[in-house]
DNA sequence: ACCTGAACACCGTTCAAGT
DNA sequence: ACCTGAACACCGTTCAAGT
């Protein structure tokens, strides 16, 4: 019954994820510090005891995300086989909705920049590894893993923008059934169906 | 020398246009009136004459974007021969660089997702058409431009991103390259050379 | 150790008053 | 017709005071 004395104590991690959410959901221009405090059941002054401003919550929202992204890579390093990799890489870009949202609104933010540099350089790393194992040149392979990485983060942007006439479901499964026959070299018809439906 | 009581009268235009200016050099978030209204001149109280608010700002600055847009789009129309008309596209692609940070920033913003779509509609019929006029089938060219697309917008990301070991530059340019043999279709060495230097 | 609450600067918005 | 200047609400930030 003590309700009105009841303090909440948020850790710096509710912050962060708070955070994330917020970003992933509206875009950085909605993240104001009144709103993630009320959404905390706190007062906003209490956020400046866990950061120095909104520059640095950014910073640990971004080094947050890094690391989730940099897990979600490893896990899939554990595939053997090149194929299978790329094949759940491509499956992995079909879900994590939360990720590729935050990667759309927050790619443009100069502030950010070097953390989704990293990101980038992560990624096209893990494509540019997958092409060499299935015996590409550097020079292909690194081509191979740009073109990979940019029909990815298209992709992104394709499927932000429901078409009204034609089905932007549509398009976007024939639009990936096409670039997984590009981008993955062998690709089987049950290939794109795993990728589409699982 | 009555320049105390010179008033500096400016037009619907200028705000639009320094909008998009602000927009294209330091994202959405740097849009300010008072900032604004300091580089034209006059006190942020006349902004409200000319708009109700900061809203209808974006809403004319990006009908104005859509209009350079179709213009230019217009222009590469007159083009005769498909595989000519590619190429000028690709050559605008890799300038306008204005053009293209104005993509980068307002993409994810939501306010202004239907005029994203509409340009994003015209410039994929545009390559559509491209496509068929080159022989392919309504799914085959379908496909293509939607790849074609995704490739340009993941490539002005790629851009944005100058990687201190590897030269960003020389990573672009393979990328632009192979993009080009996958995406207009009996490309020359020669095109490629037009694209990448002109 | 973590939070409250009041304070201040600044931006978005309004509007009466100017030319 | 277009602009100024003062006003107000609201957000980011600070900080002394609370538990």
């Amino acid at each position: 019954m003590a309700k009105k004395k009841q303090v909440a104590q948020r850790s710096t991690e509710d912050w962060e994820e708070a955070a994330l959410a917020a970003i992933a959901a509206g875009g950085l221009r909605v993240l104001a510090i009144p709103d993630l405090a009320r959404s905390l059941g706190v007062t906003k002054g209490s956020f400046y005891w866990h950061f120095r401003g909104i520059g640095e919550l950014l910073e640990a929202a971004m080094r947050r995300w890094e690391e989730m992204d940099r897990v979600s890579l490893d896990e899939l390093k554990a595939i053997a086989d090149p194929r299978e990799r790329l094949t759940a890489l491509f499956v992995q870009a079909m879900e994590k909705q939360q990720a590729h949202a935050l990667y759309v609104a927050l790619s443009p933010v100069s502030e950010v920049a070097a953390s989704i540099r990293r990101i980038t350089e992560r990624r096209v790393r893990f494509l540019f590894d997958a092409y060499r194992e299935l015996g590409l040149s550097r020079l292909e392979a690194r081509e191979q893993a740009l073109l990979a990485y940019t029909a990815y983060v298209g992709s992104l942007h394709l499927r932000r923008q429901t078409s009204p006439g034609l089905s932007a479901e549509k398009e976007l499964r024939a639009y990936v059934a096409h670039a997984v026959k590009i981008l993955i070299p062998k690709a089987t018809r049950k290939t794109v169906r795993r990728i589409l439906r699982e």
